[in-house]
DNA sequence: CGGCATACTTATGTATACAATCGTGTACAG
DNA sequence: CTGTACACGATTGTATACATAAGTATGCCG
């Protein structure tokens, strides 16, 4: 499924390798990955399908969202967050709930004012949250959303205070998931969720250009 | 973005023209459309990335699900409807208020054994219910939900009894969302949708060749 | 008679040539 | 000086030829 050269392009999409307003032409890619159009096109559809580029007349650039459309993903994603938490309590084996753990133990041992590794860490957290659902639409579509703002490297996990809390935020979880208690495990989440996002609008606030 | 070999395409797909097993070779579809392989080989992707089909070992053929994955899909939908009748009762405008009563309105004159414009209606009514939400992100995740199970055609609505259930369901629906209320909104949604997944398990078991 | 290796067929993956279209710049007219 | 029309250039859309790999059938060996 995954060509070589479609990884690559995200990768550079989401590296916010190319500007907001560059076309990324065909020639222009081929050259870079060393591929013919045929399947550089293909990873262009991809991606436009993903959310991460679109076409804006006949070229296609890096697709960029507003603050509103920032805030509705957002949105969207706290709902799924807090129903991945609940599905997790009831669906969760013995093994996700270690790995889960395991990985809260690392992101303890942390240098919080490593962003990346913080950022990195987190995302891992989720994704595996989602799998212990156990449930393949719920996975695809929470991916899906979080693909779409991944590009927004700035996450509020450095902003003062906040590490902290994420980890509390996440021991709770853990625990809820633990005790096989869906509505806790719910709250939970879409508590720690909302929480992000009104910390993001905070520092939208603070300096616009952060979005 | 949509051309017209993948609309094609996809409607034969979504109306069952091809056998579960059938492998979708690209010579095949260039003659049955009329267009070189390029054209197909890109239909052909954005359909799996859709869901609607997938590729087995080399070919590609028609995705189908299981019950499980049916029934995970079903209760990511409730998930979503709720949230999304909850929003629309918030953000609905006036327009798009009379466009959902409108619709309910043409569903009461139907006629109930027409399976066929049934089906058709109720998917007219739950993508307005969507777009009242305003939120795209949300629309985008309804209709990838949605369009993965369009195929099995086999709706609840015609299951005894069930239509004039829904079309209580529905008003009440409306009201709540005249009066501004997200949270009965997404009760009855949930209730609503919740319903109609045992109905469809009702029918399974009674005959598993419906699913 | 059965299993495995090998050659062949067929379908997909890739590259490139050709066609069509869109955007742009320029020139001319008002 | 400005607006419009036309022509040219660049870029994408389509078709096809070629390369590669997967699946299959056949034949030989155990």
């Amino acid at each position: 499924m995954a060509s070589p050269i479609h990884q690559r392009l995200r990768e550079d999409v989401l590296a916010s390798v190319f500007a907001p307003d560059e076309p990324l032409t065909e020639a222009k890619l081929t050259e870079r990955y060393g591929a013919s159009r045929t399947p550089v096109r293909e990873a262009l559809q991809r991606l436009e399908q993903d959310g991460l580029v679109e076409r804006r007349g006949k070229a296609v650039v890096v697709r960029t969202h507003s603050a509103e459309e920032i805030i509705d993903i957002y949105e969207s994603r706290i709902i799924l967050e807090q129903a991945a938490a609940a599905k997790a309590a009831v669906k969760a084996t013995a093994l996700d709930h270690q790995l889960l753990q395991a990985l809260l133990l690392k992101m303890q041992q942390l240098d919080p004012s490593d962003g990346r590794a913080l950022a990195e860490t987190n995302r891992a957290f989720h994704s595996q949250l989602w799998h212990a659902t156990h449930s393949p639409s719920l996975i695809g579509l929470l991916e899906r959303l979080d693909q779409q703002v991944r590009r927004y490297t700035l996450t509020t996990l450095t902003y003062p205070g906040r590490w902290p809390v994420v980890l509390a935020d996440y021991a709770e979880l853990l625990a809820a998931i633990g005790d096989g208690d869906p509505e806790r495990a719910g709250t939970i989440a879409a508590r720690h969720m909302s929480d992000a996002l009104t910390i993001r609008l905070k520092m939208y606030a603070e300096d616009p250009r952060t979005l």
